[in-house]
DNA sequence: CCGTGTCATGGCAACGTTTTCAACGAGTCT
DNA sequence: AGACTCGTTGAAAACGTTGCCATGACACGG
């Protein structure tokens, strides 16, 4: 009902106290009597009041606020991301802003105005995989980052061990049996990605240590891309055994396909993925889940660590990768591998 | 590199002018020389100066912020509708405060201290089925509210017409000769939603329409609730033909379900979803499409005209749906329907 | 040449908090 | 009893910006 929405001054009328009494008290300070204190909280209650982060972040100098900036919103990953991330924030009592700036231009655009100069304590980026410059330009916005997906030495950052975890892939399809193993990448331009390459070079390096020669392919990203690479694969004459494909997202897209073509999973083809999609259950697809609510949450954590100044600007947290056996894998006709 | 972020203060220096001028011409307002303004601009790009919503806000009682309250930041839906409200503000250079209030404790917090009551100049919820008493204390914060996939009258809403879409998507059944058509619930207590009522009410009415009993099933939501549900059908002395979800997600674990125990889709069963989820095309499933994309778009646009004066406060917006037809369903066997 | 209107600019008081400092009373110690 | 401390409170000066009003320059018409 209350037209304008009341204010300190408010608050210290009704309580009988001076200004200087309720902000001691709503901020939590010592040095009031136990009384006083009473009387001004139910001051505040009743006209329900809540300090305005914007007048005292002028004098605090902090806002309250964090920024979480990412490429995209609409792929699953960030949702999960992003929830993480707030709910840490929430228990600081921080509120979250979010930029999305994934087409290059606004990312282009963004990264020049900072928008958030004064107006975020932290900056949290997700899977930004931020250039030499674009590190330097956050720097001198003056306030931490916190680097989710991409580790930079000497900054703080919250990802996984993607070679790994390509890796690790890659051996449970050799320790199936599989020889002939293909690996589907994005290879999209205009996002590169160190993830990107990192998982490539797990898998890499996996068949080099088994013996064989990599074979990657794909040219676009998403469910499109797995299509047109699975395609491609399935027209080879002699087509692999075993498909990594570099997420789940282009796992389906391959999946698909396969199924489509009638190509038996895992009976013909086995098909791995990466990240534990949420629709990757309902493919019975095995994949690798790299927890991504957890890594919101740690990341969170750790911003409100870093501005609580318990936490190091360098720290570096690693989540760790978690294969997940499902339907979509066995090992190949006539195996003579692990399942003999 | 600047330990300090640069004032306003700095720019008027830099540039010679006063305070005042530079106010001027960063916010764009006339009666400053056009040689002035570009020194001004200079000085403040120079600096990288940016001013602060802060300061600016306390003053003009306008925060540049946007709250958006979402129950969950994880599932596919919401992160595709923050996406369109993000790309919406950002045409208006407001910044979008992100708030997940999902489980009922979070909940009832959050609607109690409404900790946007000075710190934002608009609230967005999505599908958050206000109560009608949640309603009242959002009034009290005295910003504008917009809801989304919820109507209520009086009140700024953008929504699709569940009731038709549910109808037209068991009429599709309908019309390819289906008539034990069973339809897939959530019934999920804890989240009790207007559009979970109304699209179990459009396949009633549909159902109605052709003279025929419903049949609805559903205990839990999400994959598992399909799960669940499908078991319950296929154990059914007479299965359905045709199954209707009430969302992809059911679908998918009803999907699940159908190709584990060896029944084909659309063979033997049709299966159809609501929502086109990221992950229907993958399954190739027959969903209702309802562009939740375009359905943030319009929020965010909405609000902006709101703040604006251009827009009522009780404008309705009702975005459409539409049937994406794919592989999951078909005419019964031994149809008498339209495939004959 | 003088009033009058217009335009560009600067000064100053807000906005709603926090913070610093001073004041006050009640104990406590010498 | 006086000086001192301690705990509690209030007054006032910030913080960085925007609004309003005053000022001065300049052009125009009488």
């Amino acid at each position: 009902m209350s037209s304008q929405p009341a204010s300190m001054r408010d608050v210290a009328h009704r309580a009988g106290v001076s200004l200087s009494t309720v902000s001691r008290v709503l901020r939590g300070a010592p040095g009031v009597a136990p009384d006083v204190r009473l009387r001004v909280q139910r001051a505040a209650d009743e006209l329900s009041y809540v300090v305005s982060r914007n007048a005292s972040g002028l004098v605090t100098g902090r806002t309250g606020r964090v920024a979480v900036v990412v490429p995209f919103l609409q792929p699953w990953f960030f949702g999960v991301v992003l929830s993480g991330v707030s709910d840490a924030l929430r228990e600081a009592d921080l509120d979250m802003l979010v930029y999305q700036v994934g087409e290059t231009r606004a990312r282009e655009g963004w990264t020049r105005a900072l928008p958030l100069r004064r107006n975020s304590d932290a900056v949290v980026t997700v899977s930004m995989d931020l250039s030499e410059d674009e590190c330097h330009r956050l720097d001198d916005v003056g306030v931490p980052v916190v680097l989710v997906g991409q580790c930079v030495p000497g900054r703080a950052s919250v990802y996984i061990d993607d070679r790994a975890g390509a890796a690790g892939a890659t051996r449970h399809l050799l320790n199936l049996g599989h020889t002939r193993i293909a690996y589907i990448g994005a290879r999209r331009e205009e996002w590169s990605s160190t993830s990107s390459r990192h998982r490539l070079e797990g898998y890499g390096a996996a068949m080099a240590t088994a013996g064989l020669a990599p074979w990657s392919v794909g040219k676009a990203t998403g469910h499109a891309g797995g299509e047109l690479a699975m395609g491609e694969l399935l027209s080879d004459q002699d087509p692999p055994t075993a498909v990594l494909a570099e997420f789940d997202d282009i796992a389906m897209g391959a999946h698909r396909i396969l199924r489509r073509s009638g190509v038996r999973v895992p009976g013909s083809i086995s098909l791995m993925g990466f990240d534990n999609h949420d629709a990757a259950a309902v493919l019975d697809l095995t994949t690798v889940d790299q927890a991504p609510y957890d890594t919101g949450l740690a990341a969170g954590r750790l911003t409100v660590g870093i501005l609580d100044g318990k936490a190091r600007t360098d720290t570096h947290v690693e989540m760790p990768t978690q294969i997940i056996l499902r339907q979509s894998t066995a090992a190949p006709r006539g195996a003579r591998g692990l399942s003999t």
